[in-house]
DNA sequence: GTCTATATCAAGATAGAC
DNA sequence: GTCTATCTTGATATAGAC
């Protein structure tokens, strides 16, 4: 199999690896649940990750790898300017509708098996962090503003969020407005 | 044993299932290991809780009481007005210092095991944001400011926050100055 | 590269002694 | 009420056929 097709397998089967989690909960992630989703069998997924550590791993990494291009994508359709930063993490955070989480499922399912799993999930943030201060907003309405916007990511990740629907859609353009106010 | 008695011996099991849950992450919240940090054998940890699910559905009612007295103790010194109560909800999530999170190990626990157990956190939280619409704040503001704070607290239970130390206290205070203007 | 078969181990749960 | 001993199941991982 050449690097593109095997490349296309890993992402089959990550795929796979975040709707379990996101349908039966991160102890539910076994290797055989995720190699039956993908259509494969045990033998066949070990090959592609050679332990569940390393499953999980790439796991985080494909998770911070979509912030990524989610990022970029909301940048690239935002106007110029002092904001545009803020504005996109906003977006890339919480615009997804509710049932769309793979995006940070990963995170569940790694901090459930290892904590330390999740620190390049630390540092991705930290580099954030600085890009964003960098930008000249004032950092600590920002901060909030992006906290917000993750805060009700993960809530809804957990299924504990109470805003649903309406409500869901004023609190962000909430944030968006108070974006413009850093 | 008597009821207190009873009642106190479930306290310290559970107690120990967060801590297990702090230290090795809740994929290793076995029976064993809470047995162990409660200083009983599994035999009598089954006693208590009969099954699993049992205790993590025990976590959960426990962590939701342990939220209202949070929130109780800090509506107690928080002077009387409009914003009393969403300045409550900013304290009792995220004042608590970083090393201290048990309020909220049981919601990974129960999300890990089975995600239905989470709903009568959602539910909880419904009626938390039905008072403080009643009390008459800015009611999208007020969210995205609780939202904040939660955010915060559900990041650094994920090892995943970036503020630290100084950064932020400072957002905490700008929560508090934010949440006047509601 | 993906399969089947299997070894190994740990988890949840039960039974019954004390 | 709490213990020890044990059953059953299911998970990770290995080995080797195809």
């Amino acid at each position: 199999m050449d690097e593109v097709a095997r490349r296309s397998s890993r992402e089959d089967i990550l795929k796979a690896a975040e709707a379990v989690v996101i349908a039966k909960g991160a102890s539910h992630l076994t290797l055989e649940a995720v190699a039956k989703k993908a259509g494969i069998s045990k033998g066949g997924l070990i090959y592609s990750f050679p332990s569940k550590e390393a499953l999980l791993q790439a796991m985080v990494e494909r998770m911070i790898a979509g912030w990524q291009v989610r990022h970029e994508a909301e940048m690239a359709h935002l106007p110029e300017g002092r904001t545009r930063e803020i504005k996109a993490r906003v977006m890339a955070a919480a615009s997804p509708p509710l049932g769309k989480k793979p995006i940070a499922a990963a995170i569940l399912a790694a901090v459930a098996h290892d904590p330390k799993l999740v620190i390049p999930i630390r540092d991705e943030r930290k580099r954030m962090l600085a890009r964003m201060t960098a930008s000249g907003v004032n950092t600590e309405r920002a901060a909030v503003i992006v906290l917000a916007a993750e805060g009700l990511l993960l809530l809804e990740l957990l299924g504990s969020s109470p805003y649903e629907g309406e409500m869901r859609g004023r609190i962000l353009s909430e944030l968006l407005r108070m974006a413009d106010l850093c």
